[in-house]
DNA sequence: GTTTATTATCGTAATAATACGATAAAGATA
DNA sequence: TATCTTTATCGTATTATTACGATAATAAAC
C-alpha cells in the first residue's frame, strides 16, 4: 500500500528532509566527524573506528557519497574519502535557514 | 540479522541522529513550518495542509511529539498542537555545534 | 440521548533502511 | 604468477518506517 508520497511535498521540504536523513544514523554522524579530523584523506581507518562490519560501513559511505557530502576516489587497493566542504556548508546553511524561518514566528501560543 | 547497533555509538552521535531523524520526512518538516506559522494553536487544519491521510498525519504528529519537538493537548473533540520552542532551540543549537565542530578542522585535503 | 465532527489508535500492507557474510575487484607485494 | 590487502558489491535476512482504511473515543451540537 505505501507508495511513497514524498513527491507531493514542496521541493524545499523534501530537500531538507534528505539532508536530515544523511545524519539520521549515528554511523554517518561518526563517519563525518572522523573524516573531519583527518588531514590527509588516507582513509579506510574509518572502518576500524566504526563499530560495524566493513560491508556496512562501506554502505554508509556510499550513502554519504551519493548525497555529495563526501567525495572519494580509489587509490590503488585503498580508497580515499574526504568531506566535501562546499556541500557541507550548503547543508548547514539550509538547516540554519530552516530554524531561523521557524523562529521568526516565535510568538507564544501554548 | 540486523539487530540494530545504534547502542554501540557515542551518545552524542546517537542523539544527533535522532534529532536529524525528526526532520527526515518532508511531512514532518512541513508540519513544523505550518505550526510555526499559526499563532493560536488551534490545529487540526494541519491535516488539510499535508497531502496525506489523516491517520498518517496523526502518526507523524505523534513522532514529533514523542521527540518533544511539539506539545499537544486535547481540547474537546479537537486537538491543539504547538511547537516546543525550547526543544527546537536545543535542537538547532546541537546541529549548529555539530557543523561548527566539523568546520574547525577544515583544512584542505582532497 | 442521538448525531456529528475531530482526532487517535489498531491492524495491516508495502517499502525502505540496516546489517553482514561471501565474494569480486584491483593493485601491491612476495 | 600467486598471494595478500583493501574496499565495493551482491544476496539476503531482519527491522523500521510509511501509509491508510476502519474503528474507537470524545465532546460538542442538535
Amino acid at each position: 500500500m505505501p507508495r511513497t508520497k514524498k513527491h507531493l511535498f514542496r521541493k524545499t521540504d523534501t530537500g531538507l528532509s534528505e539532508i536530515a536523513r544523511a545524519l539520521a544514523h549515528p554511523a554517518r554522524v561518526a563517519i563525518l566527524k572522523e573524516l573531519s579530523r583527518r588531514q590527509e584523506c588516507v582513509c579506510g581507518e574509518i572502518v576500524d573506528r566504526i563499530p560495524l562490519a566493513q560491508a556496512t560501513v562501506s554502505q554508509h559511505l556510499k550513502e554519504l557519497k551519493s548525497l555529495g557530502l563526501i567525495v572519494g576516489h580509489i587509490e590503488g587497493p585503498k580508497s580515499c574519502y574526504c568531506i566535501n566542504w562546499k556541500k557541507l556548508e550548503e547543508m548547514s546553511t539550509l538547516l540554519k535557514e530552516f530554524f531561523d524561518d521557524l523562529k521568526i514566528n516565535h510568538q507564544r501560543c501554548c
